[in-house]
DNA sequence: CAAATAGTGTCTCTAAGACAATATCAC
DNA sequence: GTGATATTGTCTTAGAGACACTATTTG
């Protein structure tokens, strides 16, 4: 009979074929764009962090930033890794998507993609600065349903000068499976490298399933917000529009009041808030 | 310059360390059970699938059913094979629960796992009958939450003549990492091998969640059934009760009425349903 | 003052919870 | 008949949507 310790040295764990294991982060922040018109706030826009790939397969194409898990850490720690590396800039949130193991979805060989979700505010990304590299950059992201079922995934990058803009327009198929499990198909990958725009698709339902908690939008903006900025960082997500009297009666419970007040807005001054709980 | 394909031919996957990935299933079934009284319904049991190990480590330990992944297939089907094999019997839901990567859970060396949530109708594992196999059983669930805030998840499984009761009790702290994600951290495992404490902890949770649809209530009935009976799994499950009047109205958009009743039951026969939708 | 956002009050409709009442079966 | 589940109806309350109205700021 073998104790254990003698069964754990016999125990070889290279008698087994191994896949390499990575972790791809779509990570979202809300930008805000000004308004030409002095009186209006300015406007927000979701958008996703893509970097273009310098080596191959996938050479030049836009992909989700990532990179292989290491020995000494979690899934949860290699992404925190690698989107830390990408932005420098900590998230505010970092929750699992699930995982993509479909054989040949990579070429260069057996890989399986543990796909995460992160938030990062603008506040941080602007305190950073450098957002010059042309290999990151942020997109913005357009999803929905189309008349024939399908789901358009648009993502667009606004050029600047000396840049130029980009467009990449993915067309996907909601399917669910015999035993409940619901992926997005890959029609037409829109130029995104890998299966990153069923990864990215899956990202944005996940989003706007979490985005009905006030705790998920709450981590898209600063420590003081006023309630009309929470409106629209929901409104923007959910693509949706809600009556500002019947939102104010529905976050009252979440929020904190402080005694500070926005200023030089056109308009009225807005009383700021903190997170409640 | 090189072109993608002299790229992967020069490629070595070996290159860098890889992990051995794995599946974990936490497959439940509700088992009813007969009363003494003939009036009365029988009562029911939410039970979970473990396997006995047979080999180190963690020998002659209680275990979630699972097992290696191999190069071609997902984890979705390494996860169906492996409960498949061990029941015999195809699951009606199968989906992700998480990926466990601790460092150091798994003593033979760096092996990350799959968790999948699985439901199997007790009518299914009726038919095939051979549950004697004593290293597959399924356990009866408590799991709550303690005054003191920790988890106590017990699985019992009833003796029955020539085999001995087993009770296994563990202690679970849920923790909320600084980024959002939810994790039970094992106080004590009660037995339990490897990690899977954490995952049937996971596991449970995630099926109160999904119970508050009826889509995965009706997977663990079968094809016809009586309102009653969906309100008793849901109970069950839930660990709640409900008056059966506003049960009634709730659940009425979600079936089809049939023109058959129950006979029999010492009681005034019920109509038979199918879900709807 | 015009246009924009800030903030309050109120009406209606719907969904959920509580509960009363009646129906029907096997023993 | 008794005790169990089956089934329907109604009262009350909480929350969401619609909308009217007032308040305050800057060019």
């Amino acid at each position: 009979m073998q104790s254990e310790k003698q069964y754990l040295s016999q125990y070889n764990i290279n008698d087994f074929e191994r896949p390499s294991v990575t972790t791809d982060i779509a990570a979202f922040m809300i930008r805000s764009e000004e308004t030409d018109n002095y009186k209006r706030d300015s406007e927000n826009r979701l958008s996703i962090l893509l970097v273009k790939r310098g080596v191959h397969p996938y050479k030049d194409c836009w992909a989700l930033p990532g990179g292989f898990l290491k020995p000494d850490e979690t899934v949860e720690e290699c992404a925190l890794r690698e989107i830390t590396e990408e932005t420098n800039v900590t998230p505010v949130a970092l929750l699992p998507i699930g995982v993509f193991s479909e054989p040949g979805r990579d070429p260069r060989g057996w890989i399986i993609s543990n796909a995460f979700f992160s938030v990062i505010t603008e506040e941080s990304v602007k305190q950073v600065g450098g957002d010059d590299a042309a290999d990151a950059q942020w997109f913005d992201v357009f999803f929905e349903q189309e008349n024939n079922g399908d789901y358009h995934l648009s993502l667009s990058l606004r050029g600047s000068t000396g840049s130029e803009s980009v467009k990449l327009d993915s067309i996907l198929k909601k399917e669910r499976t015999k035993f409940g499990k619901n992926t997005f198909m890959i029609k037409d990958s829109g130029g995104l490298a890998f299966d990153h725009a069923g990864i990215i698709a899956a990202a944005v339902s996940l989003l706007r399933n979490y985005a009905q908690d006030f705790n998920t939008i709450f981590d898209f903006l600063p420590e003081k917000f006023t309630l009309n900025e929470v409106q629209k960082v929901q409104e923007t997500i959910l693509n949706t529009t809600i009556l500002p009297a019947n939102f104010r009666r529905k976050i009252n419970d979440y929020v904190i009041e402080t005694d500070e007040y926005t200023q030089g807005a056109g308009h009225r001054p807005a009383r700021l808030y903190r997170r409640g709980h």
